[in-house]
DNA sequence: CCGCAATAGCCCACTTTTCCCCACTTTTTT
DNA sequence: AAAAAAGTGGGGAAAAGTGGGCTATTGCGG
């Protein structure tokens, strides 16, 4: 579904073009009604088609009320949830929070990871790809590092 | 329902605005009566339209009449609750005891955790997410620790 | 019982943000 | 090479958020 990086100029009203290629799948999947969110592991977001979302939302509201894991997703996951819309020219307006959270300066890069998209500022992705590369090559050293379903990944 | 977290300025008489996407909800659901209660967990408040309320008031009456931690809710949580009403601009008074109780200062953050409200200050805020970021990211680093739940929210 | 002070409520004015639209530049396609 | 499409930037209107002043109400002390 989404794939690939691009690298988008964020205008100084704080807002970013998704990539035409993006547009039409948008469009039938959820309108063009996305919302975005923190990621707990890393300095980015997360933007997710509407739909995709819910199903998220649902299996943490489904996990046990006083699941600690639970109620951290809950609060700063959910809880720093916005719903965007596409404008007409098929922008989002990244939210002023979300936008400081992920260090988001002018350029930023969109990654696609299937059923939803990352969005990084220039700076930490390049950072972080360099960093998981290395770690990566160390992991496959290792012994017993790679877990089974990795190891089931004939590619 | 509420989704997202919005900075809000109090001003100095201790008011703070609704998110105008949240006022028709509140209108049609409660009329713009609203509890607000501390969170025995948290140094937060939180913020529940009355018919949410009620409920969860419901539940710990229902608790056995010697249950210690019913006990507790009962004495500090809803023996600490407060009802309130929008006002004609949308905004709400928070009452001095429950801004001491979450140290809320001028610059506080509403959360939005679906049935209900979280208000924090925004100090308290962030250094809770920075927190539970941290044992988040622990948490993923150590194999084994992550729980079932985890594992089948992947997300 | 009355007056004073402090708090709460209402309303208006100002500032900031968001939304909508158009125009310009760059890249791709024909 | 021209035309079309994509990406970028900005102006202006509208809406949201913020703060302050004024009035009404409450509660307290005299």
């Amino acid at each position: 579904m989404f794939r690939g990086s691009d690298p988008i100029n964020m205008d100084a009203k704080g807002r970013m073009a998704i990539p035409t290629r993006y547009r039409a799948v948008l469009d039938d999947l959820c309108a063009g009604e996305l919302v975005i969110t923190i990621d707990m592991k890393s300095t980015c977001l997360t933007l997710s088609p509407l739909p995709e979302w819910r199903r998220f939302e649902e299996k943490v509201a489904a996990l046990p009320a006083l699941d600690p894991l639970g109620e951290m997703l809950s609060r700063f996951v959910v809880g720093q949830a916005k719903d965007l819309q596409l404008d007409g020219s098929g922008r989002i307006l990244l939210p002023t929070e979300l936008r400081d959270y992920a260090e988001l300066e002018k350029k930023v890069v969109l990654v696609g990871r299937t059923q939803r998209l990352e969005i990084w500022s220039e700076a930490n992705w390049n950072a972080e790809r360099d960093k998981s590369q290395q770690s990566y090559r160390a992991m496959l050293d290792e012994p017993g590092a790679i877990s089974d379903a990795l190891k089931n990944l004939s590619w």
